[in-house]
DNA sequence: TATGAATGAGGTTTCATTCAT
DNA sequence: TATGAATGAAACCTCATTCAT
């Protein structure tokens, strides 16, 4: 292995302490709260050698998200190429959203915050079109189920990408509102019984039979 | 009338001018954007003056999102009130929804930042049980159709607050869903037939025939 | 006195006494060792306070060199307006540039450290242009000698702006050069000698008789 | 040759690299916003091997002003060598003048920038040293051609050292000052005729006949 | 009650310089 | 000799909040 190699797996290596860090951080803090210097402390560097590996405190925040992004569409499409019926998938895309769920409760808000429109003016050109492209990738997945579904007619609505959105639209809405509700009233997380029923219901009222 | 009565009016009514002059500033830039001096200007009065009614910049926001929780539990309660059938009751719900998101577009947004985590812990507690007790009046609102529904052997399911809760969460989920989908491609704002399809689907998908 | 008058008057003091702080810490560091803190410190405020009434850093600097165009234009004109023969006069803005550099040896040396183009794209669209302003003015008030000299017949050389132009560049010219070499070899301050016999020769030199 | 010898000619050759290298980012970007970086990738090293040959930025940048105090001493002196009246190598002396800025117009703001003070004190005492001598040598020269003037009792003057730094401090001055008009007024570039008529004039206003 | 000037802590970011390799 | 990743100090600037008036 030479050494130009090395120093390139190194420096990935970096990358990912720093992303792993910055998530940690963020998901505790919230976009604002957290602070670069907290991030460099926990991922053992300087801050300023953050800024050797991301633009901003806004670039590295949305990296983390695009990663998020690219880790839902290749579970979705694992599902997809699995031989299910298109039900199944649909259940089995709400076991992918709950095994997110679990590895980092926090995901959403992040990739909500990033979204909400303050954000998203401050961003390079690149990581916003990078941002871009896997948001269509991950949505994609899912849109390409509701096709087959809809071409197999076992579907009663038509169109693909709005069934696609629904389904998304509800995994958030779930994990947001659900998630909410138990910080306010200190109840206990029920987002993933929910999240189930939430699917059974969306499987039920968009299949024909 | 007292000079009393007529002083507390008096406040009332400044107090109601800083929360719409608060709204319009944070619905156009978001939380932190938005500053307590625009807020003052909007409102016309004095950076200082916003202190004597409310104890913080969070505590002023977290007020703003519960006057929308109440404004929603009051359209929903009208609705149930109503001699409609369940169903069309829910249907009303999604009119009710697309009004609040016609009014302003980025409440959710606010909402849901206010729900983050990240600015909860910082709320006086007085604050902090307005917002919870409001936040399950509006909640109750619709699950009190939902367990009519479920009552008169309508709806499948057999937990009405997991229905409201799944109500509550599509419609969160498709406003913030498809408006970051739109804010990313600049696509159109194709939010209120999504909300539509997403609560036709919900009232197939819930009930029992 | 309206409390209106009284806080305009105030501010205008305090503007003075930043300005006057301002002069003296850029004077001593130079624009890029300066610090804003410094300046702050000296001007008996806080660091914030100073963008209250300057923009940046960069606007503050060249509100300060504008300034010194004012009072020099103002002095110049003044020596205009006397009763003096052309030669007479410019051996009096001889004098006024002394006096200038006794007052403060280093404005020069700001007044280029903000044209060096190193700063210029910086400045805020409106002080770029009341600097602009302000040096056309100092400028024009020698021009406007000059010309008396050159339609009078009395200077051999046929612009006036130009000849403008060469006296202000004696004027730069000396002082940042002489003060270079008595920094570089701890001799002691020969600008104004200097300065007096290059202007005795230009005016020999532009001189007809 | 031996193999010390070549190893100090190796690192001669670097040297010049990199001072080449400075010349042109300091020239462009002016001594602040140039960064150590730029200038390294500009000579195609590592930042670090800067290290290797100069102490600090200060200190490059300082040896870069001598390398240009040398050129312009070779250049008056060569002129002093010929055989011209006094008259006419004062007039060479501005074509020198105008061929250093030909080949790098932002020379003089550098060197001014050098000594300006702010740099001054934090040079190592070695290349302050070295800066004296060469500041005193290309001043020298030009000394030398007014101490024959003045000894042929062509001039007025009798001052040699003083009409150098005139001709010296004519020179400074015509470029920045003219240079700061033209970057404020977007007006083209004359700084050349300019020059030219300022020394035409202090010929004329120096000279007995 | 209202003002608005002032505060000052705290944030992001830059970059000359170092040092392990 | 050369690298270039890492450092870390320091700068500018913002803005929620306070307080004398």
């Amino acid at each position: 292995m030479g050494i130009h190699e090395r120093r390139q797996r190194e420096k990935n290596r970096r990358r990912r302490e720093i992303i792993t860090a910055a998530r940690k951080v963020f998901s505790t803090k919230g976009f604002n709260a957290a602070t670069m210097e907290e991030i460099a402390l926990e991922a053992q560097l300087s801050p300023g050698a953050l800024y050797l590996y991301f633009k901003s405190k806004e670039d590295l925040h949305t990296l983390l998200s695009i990663e998020i992004l690219k880790h839902l569409a290749n579970k979705i499409r694992e599902v997809d190429n699995k031989n299910f019926s298109v039900e199944t998938k649909i259940e089995k895309f709400c076991e992918v959203f709950i095994e997110i769920y679990d590895c980092d409760s926090n995901i959403l808000i992040n990739l909500f915050h990033l979204q909400s429109g303050e954000t998203l003016k401050n961003l390079s050109t690149e990581v916003l079109q990078c941002l871009n492209e896997n948001s269509i990738l991950a949505h994609g997945a899912v849109t390409d189920v509701m096709k087959k579904g809809t071409e197999q007619e076992i579907f009663i609505d038509e169109h693909p990408a709005a069934l696609a959105d629904i389904l998304w639209a509800t995994y958030a809405g779930v994990v947001l509102w659900v998630n909410s509700k138990r910080l306010l009233n200190n109840q206990k997380d029920f987002i993933k019984p929910t999240l189930k029923t939430a699917f059974k219901i969306i499987n039920r009222g968009i299949n024909r039979r």
